[in-house]
Parts: C-alpha cells; sequence; structure tokens
DNA sequence: AAGATATTTTGATGATTATCTAAATATAGT
DNA sequence: ACTATATTTAGATAATCATCAAAATATCTT
C-alpha cells in the first residue's frame, strides 16, 4: 500500500501545493488552510490524506497543529521512479 | 494537468506492474493482458490511462499492437520530487 | 467553569474510478 | 467476402474521492 498512497496523495494539486509549502517551513493547519479557498474541513482532509501516506507529520504545540514533511516516504517514490526510468539493459 | 495524471496514473498497483514490465522490452496488449487475473477490458482501460498521462506510447503492427515505455513524463516527475525532496535552505 | 480559538470529525452529495459483460472495430488469412 | 484473432468501445455497477456545512473536540485565557 506505501506506493499507492503515496502516488494518490501527490495525484491531487491541492496536495502537492501543501507539500511544496511545507518544504519552505513547517505550517500550522490554520496557516496552510489561509493560502487556499478551500473549506478547513476539506483541507483538514487532504492533510489527512498526506499523513496517511506517511508523507507530513503532526504535531500539537498549545492549540496549533503543526504540520512539516517527513521525506523518508520520498526515497521509497524516488527510488521506484529512478528504477523505472533507468532502462534494464543499460549496463550504466 | 500533467503531474496529476501522471501520479493518477502511478497510483494504481496494475499500472506500476505494466510500466514495470514494459521497462524489459516492448509487449502488445494480449501480452500484458495474460499476466492479469482481469478482463481484457479493464486492462485496455488501465491502459489508456496511462496513455494519456503520456507515460505509454502504442502502436499498431498488423494485428497487434504494441506497447512501449515513453519516458519523458518520468523525467518531469522526478524533478517534481527531488525539488520537493531537497530542502530549500540546503545550499547544497 | 465559561468563553474564545484552532482543528478535526460527521454526514451528505456529486464526480470520478475500476471493474465486468456484451458489442463493435480492425487486421490477417483463406 | 468470410472467418478467426486482437483489441477497443459502450453501458452498467459498486467503490472511492473531493467538497461542504454543521457539530464535536482540544487547548488556552479569564
Amino acid at each position: 500500500m506505501g506506493l499507492s498512497s503515496a502516488f494518490k496523495a501527490l495525484s491531487d494539486p491541492v496536495r502537492r501545493k501543501i507539500l511544496y509549502m511545507l518544504r519552505e517551513r513547517d505550517m500550522t493547519a490554520g496557516e496552510i488552510a489561509e493560502k487556499f479557498d478551500i473549506s478547513w474541513p476539506t483541507i483538514s482532509h487532504h492533510l489527512n490524506v498526506l499523513k496517511q501516506a506517511g508523507m507530513v507529520v503532526d504535531e500539537r504545540k498549545g492549540q496549533n497543529i503543526y504540520y512539516s514533511l517527513n521525506t523518508s516516504v520520498f526515497e521509497e517514490v524516488v527510488a521506484f521512479l529512478m528504477e523505472l526510468w533507468g532502462r534494464k539493459e543499460t549496463g550504466f
């Protein structure tokens, strides 16, 4: 299920934009939601999809919940693509 | 739409397996379908999803239709992931 | 304990998706 | 032209998904 949920998470532009924002700094759910013209529950849903896919981590600090990138899954995804990309018969 | 359809195409294990098989050699739709316990129309549907995403190319040769990998889209996908993966503040 | 703020959960809805069977199309060989 | 082979298209169904409004939960402040 790892690769499937990761690619599924990446297939939505809203979620890709969230990941792209988190690349610069950790953000609260509210900060993230403000960047979109989408309801908070929908953003919360997207964050949950990313969390289930292991691409983000959340941590509560007081009233806020901070989200941050979890790059370990990216390794798996990139590794799969590189293996696919590099043709088998190529020896180097 | 490019990245979304590419990631969506990659989110299905059947389609990932098809891509993985095509890495070794070009195959006809029939050869591909034989590898799965899924109906031919369903495989045809998956091939069409991959084609729409620009990840495979099809070419008719007589009765057969050959499918082959199209790696140009992979560049785009990997580039996006690498940009996401490499943290912004890292200078090297 | 009561009110304010931040975020998620619930329940509902319309859109998309994976799958099937049956029918249609295209090519090759007789 | 007819038949066999290869593959896709059409039509239907059940499952999943993105979205919203309303309600619930958690933490902080007073």
